[in-house]
DNA sequence: TTAATTGACATACGTAGCGTATGCAACTAA
DNA sequence: TTAGTTGCATACGCTACGTATGTCAATTAA
């Protein structure tokens, strides 16, 4: 018994070490994660790590990518379920910030990430999110709701301006008054991109003066 | 001679090395500069940076305070510099923009700065560029030009955007190309900002057209 | 002027952690 | 059965950080 899964041993290896390698890089950070200590957590050693990995960045890459893919899916998910386009690309934001939020994948994908895998990395990566509200963009434009902009310009800029609400957030005293002043700032922006703000300019003022 | 300066032999010696971390952060990045190499290129030792920085990070810190204080320095100016308020204000946004274009400011504030330092500095941190983005805001909604809006949560909001398109251009084989369509992008979210965008809406767009 | 003290910086040492080289056992193939 | 490959562990060297200690110049006091 126990002798048939050869391809699964492997499978296995693969998934504690990216696991455990996920949890420290999660909750310590990249630099103090010792590979020795969440190999050994993991009941392996550092050789399986290079054996699979090639070192600790390669490890770290794939532990991003695998976050990455999760987060495309939840995107993707969350903009599907709206009705209204312009809605969906509204809760996608949204879901972005809160997602950035979360003390994972704030540290692994926006903190340790640029510094770990290189400045360039940054215009590469989060290509599956920036794909998504690139695509978004391009038919809310096509379908005459938002202005003439670029799309992937128009996705960058709004992806950054989440990132640094949600770090904004998660960085204050007090998160539930600065999301709300975050969102509300947010959707403000995302009203400016619109063709014609007529039916929703009340909305947006109306939110806007609701924390004052 | 030579025997008065104790003070200043002093403020050279923290200078020295000061120089030489953001020298070597700013090229290869904090986790590859060795201290021993790069103080021993400033005629030093270690010793000397444990003595007035503490440690690494200490070291690193004062780096990126003293390039923030520059920055805050830059921005102040250029928003000084142009009569108009408005513009004084899509001015500095653009100098932000080419700032963080800047291999070094690059490197060392928005790539391994919040690494570094831990994601809660983030917070705290770009004090200067935030608080003068925020004023420039709150002058501008006293002066009925953008609308209700809260000024911190868009300052920091149009912060990540400009950081993002830096990075976006920063990262891109057309720098140029890539930084008229982020601007041209950036132009057009501001824009949103107007109470009134009637007179701006037509430059907005003719920009926006220009890359296509 | 000299003795004492402080402070600026260098030297020496211990140690953690990464990467490579090597070893071994299990599986596969002929 | 044997030869070769693969998955992973063990052993080693090296780099680089932090601390403890030493030293010399500059200040202060007498």
């Amino acid at each position: 018994m126990a002798h048939r899964p050869r391809r699964e041993m492997i499978a296995e290896t693969r998934g504690k070490l990216l696991a455990a390698g996920r949890k420290a890089f999660g909750t310590i950070g990249y630099a103090e994660a010792s590979m020795d200590d969440f190999t050994a957590e993991a009941g392996l050693t550092r050789g399986a790590l290079y054996h699979h990995f090639g070192d600790k960045k390669g490890l770290f890459a794939a532990v991003v990518s695998e976050i990455d893919a999760e987060m495309t899916k939840r995107l993707e998910d969350v903009t599907a379920q709206a009705g209204d386009s312009w809605r969906g690309f509204v809760d996608g934001c949204a879901a972005y910030i809160e997602m950035a939020v979360e003390p994972e994948i704030q540290r692994i994908v926006h903190c340790d990430g640029p510094a770990v895998l290189g400045p360039s990395w940054l215009t590469t990566s989060q290509s599956g999110c920036i794909a998504c509200m690139t695509d978004d963009i391009s038919r809310l434009k096509a379908e005459g709701i938002v202005r003439d902009v670029d799309p992937e310009a128009t996705a960058r800029l709004l992806n950054g301006a989440s990132l640094h609400a949600a770090q904004w957030i998660a960085g204050s005293d007090d998160p539930e008054g600065t999301s709300k002043k975050a969102v509300a700032a947010f959707r403000a922006l995302l009203d400016g991109l619109r063709v014609e703000a007529d039916e929703h300019v009340a909305p947006a003022v109306e939110t806007a003066a609701s924390y004052s």
